[in-house]
DNA sequence: ACAATTCCTGCAAAAAACCGCAAAAATCCG
DNA sequence: CGGATTTTTGCGGTTTTTTGCAGGAATTGT
């Protein structure tokens, strides 16, 4: 096997798998790890390929990694925010969870929206207050240290006493058989009455969390009117929850 | 798996969950759990992650901290924080107002205290949050765009149905003849209440408030137990305040 | 205060990388 | 064609990296 073509089968292979070992290469095509060790070496100093520990990586790879942006995602969550404040107008009552993302809504909101606005989450509060027009309701009780949110009774019997125009919920998990899930049971608790004090329910999610699961349910599919993640909504990805009344934004 | 491409997993995970534990992604992973905290280590040291006894946080939950900007007299206020500080005993239940004071005192809180604080203060809860060993419990209501405080009859009611150990004020006005005083209708009504819901009332001032008096009264000098302002406390301006059975410190 | 986790340190085995060298293969050139 | 040169490849020995494990210290939760 020539030697261009064996490096062309890594880069084949890189790009299927995003990943290959040497040793594995090594078997495969019957040639030395020193061999593998040079073609990979190769392949990284045209930037064609990450070498590393054991193997390569492929360049796509890295784009994650090398993000120097210290949340992560950020541009995708700010896409998502703009995208969720065109379903606000003006004098709505709006409910928010907390999360990242809610954040992010938070900061992007235009000076000139007049609304209310209605979270336990401690930083989107603190956001929301610094905008001029939007009055802010902050919901009491125990704030819990991973999530910066209020949780407990008091939250949540305040939250049932409410009916708003829209919900928007950061979600860590949604797919079809499940509907949205989450993996700390107080924060599920919430949310699960969060929606069912909302006219309109609205689920933000970087595409990551798209067609994942965790071990809480919050609610199924139906009781979300709106899906919002960074992708098109277009994106065939979406034919199934869009089978399920869900409107892609 | 690559020691390279295990890293990548666990920065996903953490990406999604904002925390990882590492006995989970042992498990998931099946590597050993040096292993996992070796990685942990590795991001840590590079600054993609925060590692924490038993996991890792994503760094997005850092960002959470605020510009702790210029604030008048700051040296002034840290020295009042750390005497107020050396009332708090642990397994105290406390409550606070907002104010630049006390936020200074929310920072200065040690990390081995163990207690209980309650405010309707955002910035303050926000403060208190990054605490491990503190409880946190914030009142909610309305928040007002100017302090940043919850104000109305919610967390009046809630307030009034307290009775915690100590109390601790930032204050804007304090003579003789007035008491506390203040310039804001909705937070005097909170203090006032604050004042009646705990055994011992604290006043945090810096001393260019001391002898001075706003509209509206929170309370006589008799709810007082302490005065604490950055001067010492053997200063003979503050003799009437002595005659009137309060503690200087 | 006590039991259970988690962390750290040093160590040893396995895996991978590196280095130099030499044989084999391909290329070049008169 | 023949010989010199360059490239490629594999191999042995050494160094570095990675990983798991055992113990004792530190931290956490109850």
């Amino acid at each position: 096997m020539l030697k261009s073509e064996r490096q062309a089968y890594i880069l084949h292979q890189l790009n299927i798998h995003n990943r290959v070992s040497s040793s594995w290469l090594s078997e495969t095509i019957k040639v030395s790890e020193d061999t593998i060790r040079r073609d990979l070496q190769e392949l990284a100093e045209t930037g064609k390929a990450i070498k590393v520990h054991g193997g390569a990586l492929s360049l796509s790879f890295s784009e994650f990694n090398l993000s120097s942006n210290h949340v992560y995602g950020k541009n995708e969550k700010q896409l998502i925010a703009r995208k969720a404040i065109s379903l606000i107008k003006n004098n709505m009552v709006v409910l928010t969870s907390g999360g990242t993302t809610i954040i992010e809504l938070a900061r992007s909101l235009p000076h000139t929206l007049k609304a209310t606005f209605i979270s336990g989450s401690i930083p989107a509060v603190l956001e929301y207050s610094n905008h001029p027009n939007i009055d802010v309701i902050a919901i009491g009780d125990k704030v819990s240290k991973n999530s910066k949110i209020t949780i407990g009774a008091d939250a949540i019997a305040k939250i049932k006493s409410l009916k708003v125009d829209i919900c928007f919920l950061g979600i860590n998990a949604i797919d079809v058989k499940h509907g949205i899930s989450d993996d700390d049971w107080d924060v599920a608790q919430l949310k699960k009455v969060m929606t069912e004090s909302s006219q309109k329910v609205v689920a933000l999610a970087i595409s990551e969390k798209i067609d994942t699961f965790q071990p809480i349910s919050i609610c199924p599919l139906k009781s979300i009117d709106y899906l919002i993640t960074e992708l098109d909504p277009g994106n065939p990805r979406f034919d199934p929850y869009k089978k399920n009344g869900i409107t892609l934004i």
